[in-house]
DNA sequence: TTAGGGTTAG
């Protein structure tokens, strides 16, 4: 049918603007509606939803929205088509209000309107009114309703109420693969991913069905634990199955290799990808920036420049200036740094690309240079932009410049022990003896430990934790002779504990046992004895490694010949014959 | 006619 003929009535306009919803046709829509207006016709509510309906498809949303104000009657698809479409898009503030426009006039909310506008409530700050939404809910039907309530647990688990999240999991009266994915995937995004590991086995036992968003999600909680057997295990079952080809995935899979120290599976990955989107780039460039691998980052980018198909965002920029920082390439940083405020990416740099310009600067020893550019940028620096020339004064035994930033990161992060250690450590070497007994005093009074350390490592697809105050592994005390034994040999060729890595004020005796509990020692100990000779040993620790371990790790690599590949919560460690591949700066 | 889960970085 074509506009010439048309009548004006509603079998004529039925008839074509369905054809436009299937056909996605928005141009012969609005000409349809045009049609109506110059006709005078008013297009009574279940037209006028099925022009919404249309604009909504064809994303033209200003249209949509304008429909929907021009209707005199509405009803609860009118509204629902329109929330939803705000809430897909990310419109979060709109969705809410044109819910609570919805409610005031009287339409009641079905199934649709909860399941949609509940997405909206995701982010944490509209957590209070997506509660009252669900208390709303409760009163309804709805609330077993499955799509209704893998909404209410994801917005639970988004916000990081993981709990909240589980008990309306638990409560559905059935389940299916995107309420189960809705679950795991809460626990992964909170880097709760044994616990994401563990329920996803569990569900599968339960009879899951996974598709490629549930093993996407899965691939998260993997990545985070390194656990490279079962990533594969997962890869070589998603290429059995037919969601191998889902971008997504793959670029999962990109980062579940790399996180694993496993660079050269991440680039076969993505080297078989047909399409990639800038997040195939990002991630495999991250990986080569966390291996240090300079050369290569700056190949990858000047490739995908080359290509053209992508523009770079700011994550391409943030992985590509820290890897050419942690790759030695300082200069080539500097100019693709340089060439951003020229405007030649068209992406602006924002405080994180000056961090990463900070933290190359300080690497190479240019601390009066870094100390210039921090004042001349036009923002005020962050915590841990002072922190990352607190380090390079370290390093390179800057005394002035290290006091004065040292002082300023004291009154702006109090609670950071890292920073005391670096500043009472700076004062011990200046010899002011009576400055760094303060500032330790001055420690024991502010620092709060956020995190306890722990470090792990897989063994045939088991995951071995270790913490520093370790009661929990079966063979801990195998593993504690071990080590004492370690310590003796190595002390003999040349390791000093360096007890200056030891937070708490006790004698020096006890300093030394404190360092020798480090977790990272455990789980090295650990893989020494538990894997066959000559093996690499793959170490995965949550925080910071500390100098100490550092050493450790530098003269257990050449004493045993063994390749230690040790994933802190940086950067990658790859330790062979006693040298580091982070050039001991980290 | 309207609906729910996913990837990089910090």
């Amino acid at each position: 049918m074509a506009i010439q003929g048309l009548e004006t009535n509603f079998n004529d306009y039925d008839v074509l603007l369905n054809e436009c919803v299937n056909q996605r046709a928005v141009r012969e829509g609005q000409r349809v509606h045009a049609h109506m207006i110059k006709s005078c016709y008013l297009p009574p509510v279940y037209l006028g939803t099925r022009l919404i309906v249309l604009y909504v498809k064809c994303a033209c949303l200003g249209d949509a929205r304008k429909m929907l104000d021009e209707m005199t009657l509405r009803n609860v698809v009118s509204w629902t088509a329109m929330i939803s479409a705000y809430s897909q898009r990310g419109y979060a503030s709109e969705a809410l209000n044109l819910f609570v426009q919805m409610l005031r006039s009287g339409t009641e909310p079905n199934e649709f309107t909860f399941a949609s506008v509940l997405t909206s409530c995701t982010g944490g700050s509209w957590l209070d009114l997506g509660r009252q939404i669900h208390s709303f809910v409760s009163k309804t039907s709805f609330e077993s309703h499955i799509f209704v309530g893998s909404s209410l647990l994801d917005m639970y688990a988004k916000a990081g109420r993981i709990h909240e999240a589980r008990q309306v999991f638990e409560c559905l009266p059935e389940r299916d693969v995107v309420s189960c994915t809705a679950i795991i995937s809460g626990y992964a995004q909170l880097g709760l991913d044994e616990e994401a590991l563990e329920l996803f086995r569990q569900l599968l036992t339960e009879g899951m069905v996974p598709n490629h968003v549930t093993y996407t999600s899965l691939l998260t909680a993997l990545s985070g634990l390194a656990a490279l057997d079962l990533g594969k295990q997962v890869h070589s079952h998603v290429l059995r199955s037919k969601v191998h080809s889902y971008v997504v995935l793959q670029n999962s899979l990109i980062d579940v290799y790399s996180k694993c120290g496993n660079l050269a599976y991440s680039r076969r990955v993505f080297d078989s990808m047909t399409d990639r989107t800038v997040i195939s780039w990002n991630a495999m460039l991250v990986g080569y920036s966390k291996h240090g691998m300079g050369k290569e980052v700056v190949e990858l980018f000047n490739l995908m420049r080359e290509e053209n198909k992508v523009k770079p965002v700011s994550v391409t920029f943030l992985a590509v200036l820290s890897g050419c920082s942690h790759g030695g390439m300082e200069d080539k940083g500097l100019g693709i740094f340089h060439e951003m405020e020229k405007g030649k990416y068209g992406a602006e740099p924002e405080m994180v690309h000056y961090a990463c310009v900070v933290d190359l600067l300080g690497r190479a020893g240019r601390i009066d240079e870094a100390f210039d550019f921090i004042n001349k940028m036009p923002f005020a620096p962050t915590p841990a932009i002072w922190g990352s020339l607190l380090g390079a004064c370290r390093v390179h035994s800057n005394f002035e410049i290290g006091e004065f930033v040292g002082r300023r990161l004291l009154e702006v992060e109090p609670e950071n022990a890292g920073n005391y250690v670096i500043l009472s450590n700076l004062y011990a070497s200046a010899g002011r003896w009576e400055d760094m007994r303060t500032i330790r005093e001055l420690m024991k009074e502010k620092v709060v430990i956020k995190e306890p350390g722990r470090s792990w490592i897989e063994i045939d697809q088991i995951l071995h934790t270790f913490h520093a105050s370790e009661r929990t592994h079966p063979r801990r005390e195998e593993v504690k002779t071990k080590l004492m034994e370690l310590s003796v040999k190595f002390k003999e060729v040349g390791y000093v504990p360096d007890l200056s890595c030891v937070l708490f004020d006790v004698d020096e005796e006890q300093k030394e046992k404190i360092l020798l509990n480090h977790s990272e020692k455990l789980a090295l100990t650990f893989g020494l004895i538990a894997t066959p000779e000559g093996l690499p040993i793959r170490v995965i620790k949550n925080l910071r490694i500390c100098v100490d371990c550092h050493n450790f790790a530098k003269i257990f690599s050449k004493f045993y010949g063994r390749e230690v590949s040790l994933r802190d919560k940086t950067r990658f460690h790859r330790i062979v014959g006693g040298i580091c591949s982070c050039g001991d700066y980290w």
